[in-house]
DNA sequence: AGGGATACATTCTGCCTGTATGTATACGTA
DNA sequence: TACGTATACATACAGGCAGAATGTATCCCT
């Protein structure tokens, strides 16, 4: 096995190539490629079976060239995450149209969700590896960062169309974002989006503002106050 | 650092001690000291982080003793997962009495997991680690032995109550499934179980046949004529 | 032009995992 | 009860890897 000496072929510039390069674009270059080539290898083998000497062989660098830029190697996994992370933020955001009722947000934000986790090995990495890693704590603070969930405050509104005040929204916001984990987390592995959509518009039509309204048949949900009966069918 | 020789101080026996075991029972003293200490070092430090030297020390042995008994660190981290999961079913299993209503088994169920889950460490090695560790598939085929859910066949009784047969009864089982285990990471963290509780019921309160019974209408529903309905597939 | 500063590359050390090998004890059998 | 074998370890050994230390070429500003 030959040491590779540095970065790829090299031969796509008309200019002397090396030489050419800003010290900011290569070091930029050298880290993204750095940044890239472990996010490939950890999404697919995870972060403990992944080795620096094959990440940066991947990235036509030397471990030398990580360690320059990254402390060490959980901080080039810190990095790979956080990028996942801003690019799921960004995709909802770039869906994020304003919704009249907190249902309807609810439910075109679980779909952007769903659709945002399906890059490939982007819920292993977030999901799994990111917590066990970075721990649950670290992994708190990029979802805070990188947009956060809006999911608290969908709840918040949804719950004050009807004055439930007793609502333990931090409770109802963790545990709902959880069942919305996982269930982008099966629909990456093969589970139907359509079935999970439909499972997150069950859970959430329990919450006080986010009832389903029928559309045909079925029973008519009783607003709170005692509206009609439910009625059994037999 | 000495080379410790061999087991725990051995002064308990008034017998000759050492000569006294037969090659059974010291083989089950030895593993189980090993599962013993790896589990209270994977749980503390995490897999990743608890060496096999470590591991040994803790537990007064060899390494050569834990490469008799477990193929691999991996299997000695399975053997941990497996008894902490069996822990949790039994725990479970015990509390676990015939209430009549879905809503009030899903309830007791709720606050039973919830406790059996309370053992330090308990949801790191399972919630955590496991499924990186061993794997998503592994975590699951553990789950279904040791017990199982019976998550699924409460909300399958629920939703046959309403003859709501278009529930994607699977996809709601795993993402109310992930709640359920979120919460009570939450709680073994410090969160409030009440407020945990009061969550899931809202949570759950949107499935059919699961709904909160209001104050004047709480009685239970019988199932229509009820369709055999076993057969648990995975 | 020249002296840092930058961006790496190479070397080295210690640790850890898994394996191969050695040894004392238990145990079935004659 | 003597003996051969299986058992239950203990010890020695061979890679592989992470991170630190050190060396070197290039950039960049004055």
């Amino acid at each position: 096995m030959q040491t590779v000496r540095n970065q790829p072929p090299a031969g796509s510039s008309s200019r002397p190539s090396r030489k050419a390069r800003s010290n900011q674009a290569r070091s930029e270059a050298t880290r993204s490629a750095l940044v890239e080539a472990a996010r490939a290898l950890f999404a697919d083998k995870g972060y403990a079976d992944t080795s620096t000497p094959e990440i940066v062989a991947r990235a036509g660098v030397t471990r030398g060239a990580l360690y320059h830029h990254f402390a060490d190697k959980l901080e080039l996994f810190r990095a790979v995450v956080e990028q996942e992370a801003m690019a799921v933020a960004e995709r909802i955001a770039d869906d994020t149209v304003d919704l009249d009722t907190p249902l309807a947000a609810m439910l075109a934000g679980a779909r952007s969700y769903f659709d945002a986790m399906q890059a490939p090995g982007r819920t292993r990495l977030l999901m799994l590896e990111g917590p066990v890693v970075l721990g649950i704590e670290a992994m708190d603070e990029i979802d805070r960062r990188s947009g956060g969930f809006e999911l608290r405050q969908v709840l918040a509104a949804a719950v004050a169309t009807r004055n439930a005040a007793d609502v333990p929204l931090d409770a109802l916001t963790t545990a709902l974002s959880a069942a919305f984990d996982k269930a982008a987390v099966a629909i990456a592995a093969g589970g139907s989006a359509d079935d999970y959509l439909e499972a997150m518009r069950i859970l959430t039509s329990g919450i006080p503002g986010l009832e389903t309204p029928t559309p045909d048949e079925g029973r008519p949900i009783a607003p709170r106050d005692g509206g009609p009966e439910e009625e059994i069918r037999s």
